[in-house]
DNA sequence: TTCATATATGCAGGAATAAGCATATAGAGG
DNA sequence: CCTCTATATGCTTATTCCTGCATATATGAA
């Protein structure tokens, strides 16, 4: 019941859902999520964390990254059959596929390189954004 | 994607998604669904209608009430998704199975009878609440 | 230890939401 | 027309939510 509240909740935001229909592509990090939607790593990072907190995202750390995943098997079965009844709308969705698109030109490379201000790699610069599609 | 957002958000609320609950059972009223969850009239006729704005319910007048009901073939198919996963998990909720118990006895009269203030039928009460279950 | 980079989080302002109260609307029946 | 009853809605207040900014934490490397 509580648990039927939160996971409404959490998917009740444009944004979350951008960034839920990601994980149908694969796994990404913070600073991949804010170069794919050109958002701020605050609020990419709140995001990931709410649909963690939501039981829908698990995480695991490779070395600096925070790596989020979806895990099937360890959803539990209420979450899961919702998930599922709302990413089914996602594929046929222009926004959300031309998302999927630009994911898999995203560089796991963090925000300092994403903004071009990395000594390292300077070269690594931000996606480019397409206008608003609706 | 607006739609979706617009359904995940007509159902993070407890209030809402007890309501649905009800109609699991059959079709209600305003009156009954105050009835049932003890609320305002003002707020179960806004849940109600918040619910139709989401394509989940239909409406039809029958005399002086308004019949509210879930019509699965004219749901739209990502709305009825979302719905048929969640409403999957009340069947075994005991606080839904209480609610849905309670709208069997309820009468279909309006909010004056049911706070006994009904001078042709004042015999027709308030029904009892249990004590909060979870 | 100190620095660099990736991620998380405290705080505050503004926007959206929820609920009660009072009132308006609508149908049924004189 | 007027009255009664059921439902809808405008207004106000309290609360919650979203986001940016700044800062803290965590990991890896020198």
């Amino acid at each position: 019941m509580k648990e039927l509240v939160k996971i409404h909740k959490v998917l009740a935001d444009e944004s979350r859902l951008r960034v839920l229909n990601l994980f149908m592509e694969s796994s990404c990090c913070v600073c991949e999520v804010m170069q794919v939607l050109d958002i701020s790593q605050s609020k990419a990072s709140r995001i990931l964390t709410a649909l963690h907190d939501a039981g829908i995202l698990e995480v695991r750390r490779e070395g600096l990254w925070a790596v989020y995943f979806i895990d099937g098997d360890t959803m539990r079965p209420v979450v899961k059959a919702i998930v599922e009844a709302t990413t089914a709308a996602f594929t046929a969705d222009l926004q959300m596929v031309a998302d999927r698109e630009r994911l898999k030109q995203a560089e796991r490379v963090g925000p300092a390189c994403a903004r071009g201000m990395c000594r390292n790699r300077p070269e690594a610069t931000r996606l480019e954004q397409p206008g608003q599609m609706e």
